[in-house]
DNA sequence: ATACCATGAACAG
DNA sequence: TGTTCCTGGTATC
């Protein structure tokens, strides 16, 4: 389940494996039914920005990508790829002589194919991202800086900084010991930039790991080289008690989602 | 077997 | 602010 982190890995994972290569797309399910005008063209490279993943076609065109809540990919590696499991809203096979691949796309919110403008409509409505090279942090400071919103309603929108869903919200909020509800106007720049760097922090060692994985091994009382079970992998997401203090974590409702804080480490 | 919930976001009004 | 669309894991009967 896809934050940014997920995107990026997700980008970075498949450009290894189908960039260059000649693709046949084909929709098993058939609602993706623009299939056709990509199949057999050459996968130039993929991109991602915040939570999108766009295509970009030797067409000329540019798929987009919006894995949304349920949204997932599945790898294949063998030379006869399975029957498609489940509703398989995409495919694609790699068409040469290369090592075979194919990748089946299955619940995503977003599955299009269009002119490159469209990219640039959807990237335009998009802060910046923590995760790429060309991302200006002042931009999405001042965009806080400048908003009586909720700084947990802030994170959580994608045209203030993009790439951040609840999980990172909770828990960047949480190291900066900021309150989900405290309005943006109420952190001061340095806070602002500081809180910048940590997302931008948290997101690049989601890529590296592929998970998400917030506190770092020496805060947990685990054998060395221990995996990290997923309820231990947070400083307050769905946690029964702060990491640090030991007080009950509350889950309150910000931006219609829950969102978890230590109302101790957290108080305004 | 069924209900509910979730790391998301568009849309209606 | 509420409704809707995706899917799958876990909880509850």
């Amino acid at each position: 389940m896809p934050e940014g982190h997920t995107i990026h890995r997700i980008a970075r994972d498949h450009r290894t494996l189908l960039a260059g290569r000649a693709l046949r797309v084909s929709s098993p399910q058939g609602r993706f039914t623009d299939a056709v005008r990509v199949d057999g063209a050459t996968l130039v490279d993929l991109e991602a920005y915040g939570k999108h993943l766009f295509h970009h076609w030797s067409t000329g065109e540019i798929g987009h990508i919006h894995l949304g809540l349920f949204g997932k990919f599945r790898v294949h590696r063998t030379a006869e790829p399975p029957e498609p499991r489940g509703a398989v809203r995409m495919r694609v096979t790699a068409d040469d002589d290369g090592e075979p691949v194919t990748i089946d796309l299955a619940g995503p919110t977003a599955c299009s194919v269009g002119p490159p403008h469209d990219r640039d409509v959807i990237v335009a409505r998009l802060g910046p991202d923590p995760l790429r090279a060309d991302a200006d942090p002042d931009l999405a400071v001042h965009n806080m800086a400048r908003s009586r919103r909720a700084m947990g309603a802030l994170l959580l929108d994608q045209s203030v900084l993009s790439g951040v869903g609840n999980v990172y919200r909770a828990e960047a909020l949480f190291v900066h010991g900021i309150h989900p509800r405290r309005p943006g106007t109420a952190c001061s720049e340095h806070e602002l930039r500081m809180l910048w760097t940590t997302l931008r922090d948290m997101l690049r060692a989601g890529v590296r790991s592929n998970r998400i994985v917030t506190v770092t091994r020496d805060e947990l009382d685990l054998p060395r080289g221990a995996r990290i079970p997923r309820r231990e992998a947070t400083y307050v997401y769905k946690r029964d008690r702060c990491l640090r203090c030991a007080t009950p974590i509350a889950a309150i409702e910000v931006a219609n989602r829950t969102c978890y804080h230590c109302p101790t480490c957290q108080p305004t």
